[in-house]
RNA sequence: GGAGAAAUGGCAGAGUGGUCGAAUGCGGCGGUCUUGAAAACCGUUGUCCGCUUAUCGGCGGACCGGGGGUUCGAAUCCCUCUUUCUCCGCCA
């Protein structure tokens, strides 16, 4: 299952992370009823807090983020771990050593001696059992520290306080100069047939629209035409599962902070994706890849579900926000060197697909206190909807560093020194449809109708919706 | 949903209480040979944590699906969970 660029390895045994992680000195508690157990969250490694520290905090101030205490108290409990595995270490070497040496005197019939060295163990097991719940006690700390520390952003991260402070890199494409009755998208629907609200709220309820006649083929041909794209810019196609599990979940972080955002599937205790990003990415759950087979760069048309619980109100409406849509995701895993040129790669990507489609778009770079806990580096996509003078979000594009690939354990091998390091990981919308459509519904209509852009018209079958 | 079998390193597959991090084969890497390649032969080959080390490395610990237990000692015995396979039932 490979193609020249990318690699694609199946999971051969899930849980193996899992064990790795324990190993490797976090663990943690897991949800009742949850037999697995589960390392969660992402987070900065330990190994770069000892030797960044002053970075990290500094940087971390941008996302308004005091670290300082946090830290400090990590790298206390850390030495402390350490001086105990040390111990411990050691008195489980002796053990072993002992239990050695009581089979071969058993073996050469020195029985007594042997009766000698069993009864002598018993305190030296006591300490070790001693020790050991006290590593474990003491890694679970760690452990719930670290992750309540965010990513590190990017240097070039803009400080602000949230949407109003976000820096606009660049805008294109013209705005469109409507008629005078033009309609919102809502509006449009109706009037052309080829969108309802109603119909979606009496199959399901509000936020799951109904596509018709040329409203689904238009869909449709989004979708193909963003695959096409996506496939000619090198990415590799994949058709992931729309239900994860628990595992998946926490591994790329929507669990547990952004439970109540996803639906669930109680009988299974599976959840709905949000995004493609989920199963996407952990297809490279604990996984070594050579570094030959870097970047890998995938790509994946998925529904999304999202309860989009506690949002209400006039910035909801139509195509604005709904529960269920279509996305188009880019995914990439990274040497470090190479993610940031990556990211503009894909931003560059992300820009030829609106410009295609004649949109009008700005791109922003998300500041400090409107980027996510996740995420290094974000620039968001808006395209302007002319008749409800709205710009909407159509795509987020973020390079996650090495905080989701310490959580996946998603590491590749470097080619000269043989070592494994961990990969950096990206991704972003090419695109999200809903709002691409409420765009192109709103800003493409003239009294005769709405016209379709020029790249689309080989895919819908027909230039004007009317 | 019912009955049975199984889970070991990149893969295949030995191993039923100590000398097993684990035979053997394949694959990978390095070398010999060759104009080059193949074949053959020789060597090497997991991950993570800790200690040590300028570096190469060295030493210790953990890991044989997950968790727990028995034992001086567990891949091996016991409990439990998960997964996979086979047969039956159901099914696009």
């Amino acid at each position: 299952m490979r193609n020249q660029n990318n690699v694609f390895y199946r999971i051969v045994d899930p849980d193996s992370w899992l064990r790795r992680a324990k190993v490797s000195g976090f663990f943690l508690s897991f949800p009742a009823g949850l037999h697995q157990k589960i390392t969660l969250t992402p987070m900065l490694t330990l190994q770069y807090l000892r030797n960044h520290k002053n970075e990290a905090v500094e940087r971390l101030k941008i996302k308004n983020f005091d670290a300082e205490t946090l830290i400090n108290e990590i790298l206390e409990l850390d030495q402390y771990r350490r001086s105990i595995q040390t111990e411990n270490d050691g008195k489980l070497s002796l053990l072993n050593k002992t239990s050695k040496e009581i089979g071969r005197l058993f073996r050469t019939g020195k029985k007594d001696e042997a009766e000698a060295g069993r009864r002598q163990v018993g305190t030296l097991k006591d300490e070790i059992k001693q020790l050991q719940q006290e590593l474990l006690e003491t890694e679970d700390k760690i452990h719930d520290l670290l992750i309540r520390i965010p990513n590190v952003p990017h240097p070039d991260v803009p400080e602000g306080k949230g949407a109003e402070d976000n820096r606009e890199i660049r805008r294109g494409g013209d705005l469109p100069s409507l008629h005078g009755n033009s309609l919102p998208h809502w509006e449009l629907g109706t009037r052309y047939g080829i969108l309802d609200f109603e119909l979606g709220n009496t199959l399901t309820g509000a936020g799951f629209p109904v596509f018709m006649g040329k409203g689904a083929r238009l869909v449709r041909a989004l979708i193909t035409f963003f695959l096409d794209e996506a496939e000619k810019a090198g990415y590799y196609e994949i058709i992931p599962p729309l239900m994860v599990n628990e595992a998946s979940a926490y591994a790329t972080g929507q669990l547990p902070d952004k439970e109540g955002q996803m639906y669930t599937i109680p009988s299974e205790n599976f959840y709905l994706i949000p995004t493609a990003e989920v199963p996407v990415t952990n297809l490279y759950r604990d996984q070594i890849l050579e570094e030959t087979k870097l970047p890998v760069k995938a790509t994946a048309y998925t529904p999304c579900f999202r309860r989009e619980a506690g949002s209400y109100g006039k910035d909801v409406r139509g195509l604005n926000r709904v529960h269920q849509f279509d996305k188009v995701e880019i995914v990439r895993i990274e040497k470090p060197e190479n993610s940031y040129a990556a990211l503009e790669e894909m931003i560059n990507h992300v820009e030829s697909l609106v410009r295609k489609l004649e949109l009008p778009y700005r791109i922003v770079k998300l500041c400090g206190g409107d980027i996510s806990f996740t995420s290094a580096l974000t620039y968001d996509f808006e395209v302007f909807a002319a008749a409800q003078k709205k710009w909407l979000e159509v795509s987020s594009v973020s390079n996650f560093g090495s905080y989701q690939a310490n959580r996946l354990k998603l590491r590749f091998r470097d080619n000269n020194s043989r070592k494994t390091r961990l990969a950096h990981t990206l991704n972003g919308s090419a695109l999200a449809l809903p709002r691409i459509i409420a765009a192109l519904l709103e800003n493409k209509q003239t009294e005769k109708g709405i016209r379709i852009p020029e790249v689309l018209i080989p895919y819908t079958g027909f230039a004007i919706i009317d």
